[in-house]
RNA sequence: GGAGAGGUGGCCGAGUGGUCGAAGGCGCUCCCCUGCUAAGGGAGUAUACGUUAAUAGCGUAUCGAGGGUUCGAAUCCCUCCCUCUCCGCCA
């Protein structure tokens, strides 16, 4: 989330600024509720404050040899003042406080200074193109039409094990599909200084909170129903990340920063896209990705976002696969993100660059949503 | 699934109702002492929110989480989570 901090010291250009990716940000509604919070909040603790000393002085005329019944009667007007008013001061100053959380969870980021304008992906601009755009004397076929020609590609059987926008890979293709895990794994963790991470693919709703999966794109995710919390993870940043939640790291431990690579599947609802970029495995409900996450101080983000761009690329540059970078306007940015490039890799069958790889700058807004820290030596 | 033990500060570990944010030790930081090293002495060493120019003070909260009892809870009661040990079951 963002830091309340710098929102209550000037609303009006936090407004300003999450205008530019069309997030609609109440400012009059914020400070007012604010205001209540700070209110009630100043209440309960002058509240707790006389408690704290009444309770102290009861047990000093103890300690003194004072009957407890007289000890009590000795501060008894500070006693009943207290007990008729604390409990409501206190749960109102909670509420108020859990409104503020509620609504600052519903924040986005702010976009970074060099996000272009932009209401949607037309507004994107082109930052690079990499690779010649091969030139056939045929028409090509896209992957569905090769998949299934050579047999290893089956989406019929697997609407028939589960539903629509799922696939059965076979044979060489389905060890194809390893194999580019493993190679992506292999660039990562041999060139580029990753730590390889396995971990769960099930996350509970504090991690997605973390991330920002949740409150607000709840109906994005799968959630099983043996456990209320329980999630089936919609990409490998959100238990990578969630690592850190609630910690604060060392000096020595974050060093230059943390870098992890992690292969898993990821799982997605997908909801509200039907008939929108589905054909084939586009778009599934699940699908395999290696992911990269660098944890770095907040000085070394805006270079830590370019290094790990770089190491996309190169995945695409060594399958010599042509891409263009693009950067993202506000009006498409994610939401927890400030900055991001998408790698959009070029598609002979339809003739186009479509995203392949997704690129994120989230300053410190996934740190302060999950609380994870560092401790600055200065 | 059953039975038992346990969760306290960076770490270890006291504390079973009273001035405890928490003894002591270790680690770490700074200072002193010491002609190397080692040893020794002193001070300090959590986080969040509020107040503030302040990373100075001061206030509040935090001893796994939540709720309860009480004037007062790390300490008593309830629920949950997690860890460990044993048994059972399943793969």
């Amino acid at each position: 989330m963002l830091d309340v901090k710098l929102v209550r010291q000037d609303p009006q250009a936090v407004a300003a600024q999450l205008a530019r990716r069309g997030f609609e940000f109440d400012v009059a509604a914020f400070e007012a509720l604010d205001a209540q919070r700070k209110a009630a909040d100043v209440e309960s603790q002058n509240l707790q404050a006389e408690r704290k000393s009444a309770a102290r002085k009861v047990g000093e005329l103890i300690q003194g040899g004072m009957a407890v019944d007289e000890a009590k009667q000795a501060v008894n007007e500070t006693l009943e003042k207290i007990a008729s008013q604390i409990d409501a001061a206190t749960s109102s100053a909670r509420a108020l406080s859990e409104q503020m959380d509620e609504l600052m969870l519903g924040v986005p980021n702010i976009p970074a200074q060099a996000v272009p304008e932009g209401q949607s992906e037309e507004d994107n601009q082109e930052l690079l193109r990499w690779g010649d755009i091969p030139v056939f004397d045929f028409s090509p076929r896209d992957h569905v039409d090769l998949g299934e020609g050579l047999g290893g590609l089956d989406f019929e059987t697997a609407g028939k094990i589960t539903g629509s926008r799922f696939a059965v890979l076979s044979g060489d293709v389905a060890r194809l599909h390893r194999a580019l895990i493993n190679f992506m794994l292999d660039i990562h963790l041999q060139q580029h200084g990753y730590t390889e991470l396995n971990v769960p693919y099930i996350v509970n709703a504090d991690s997605l909170r973390g991330t920002g999966q949740l409150p607000k794109f709840e109906e994005d995710l799968f959630k099983l129903r043996h456990d209320a919390d329980y999630y089936l993870i919609p990409t490998a940043e959100v238990p990578v990340t969630n690592m850190v939640r609630d910690r604060i790291l060392e000096a020595d431990e974050m060093g230059e920063g943390l870098r992890y690579v992690a292969h898993t599947p990821c799982f997605r609802s997908e909801a509200g896209s039907y008939g929108k970029d589905t054909r084939g495995m586009i778009r599934q409900h699940q699908f395999e990705k290696v992911e990269l996450v660098q944890l770095v101080r907040p000085q070394d983000s805006e270079a830590a976002l370019e290094n790990l761009t770089g190491h996309a690329e190169a995945v695409l540059q060594a399958l010599e696969l042509p891409y263009r970078k693009v950067i993202l306007c506000g009006g498409d940015l994610g939401f927890s993100a400030r900055t991001t490039y998408d790698l959009e890799v070029w598609l002979p069958a339809q003739d186009t660059y479509r995203e392949i790889s997704s690129c994120s700058n989230m300053g410190d807004y996934q740190a302060r949503r999950m609380q994870a820290r560092w401790r600055n030596p200065e």
